[in-house]
DNA sequence: CATTTTTATACCCGAAAAGGTATAAAAACA
DNA sequence: TGTTTTTATACCTTTTCGGGTATAAAAATG
């Protein structure tokens, strides 16, 4: 199994986002609509997600998954 | 089952960026790792997918699934 | 036109994700 | 310190993705 990278593009942005909304993990798994359990293996860098999970959480904070270059990576979503 | 949008930022990017290399699917899925299936249900915008089967394809174009905010152009493509 | 190449749809199966929940660890707080 | 809140880990079940392959449709090529 491939490891679990907790700092990882998608899983900081959530957890980032989520603590500046000021809300538990389980706020935001209600709010949007996925499991507890869901919001928790994506913090924690699970390196298999699914793309409509991930971006039900997304959408929550505006921001959907998209192909970005590599070089950009970390550049691009650091505003908000 | 959610709706297959052909037409979303992912599937659109792998199949332009796969044209323009002059690659068929089975060319892209031989070369990136990935099953052929899956590179035809990616193109023909299967709402759930696994990040990162996607990442191994976008790799190969130098790109990454990232957060990114909700433009217009992504908008446009999320239906009603 | 016919023929070849490429893409799309359908089927079965194994593997793994996601949900729910219980419990342990950690963090926040008085 | 002790208490409460939040986060992390573990187990089990259901669901479904992804691979492989066969076939059909569409597109390209002569």
């Amino acid at each position: 199994m491939q490891e679990w990278n907790r700092h990882n593009a998608i899983a900081d942005f959530v957890r980032n986002r989520r603590k500046k909304s000021d809300l538990t993990q389980i706020e935001l798994a209600d709010v949007t609509g996925v499991g507890l359990r869901f919001v928790r293996e994506l913090e924690q860098g699970k390196p298999n997600l699914m793309t409509d999970k991930i971006n039900q959480i997304l959408l929550f904070f505006g921001h959907t998954l998209t192909p970005t270059p590599i070089s950009d990576e970390t550049r691009r979503n650091m505003g908000a």
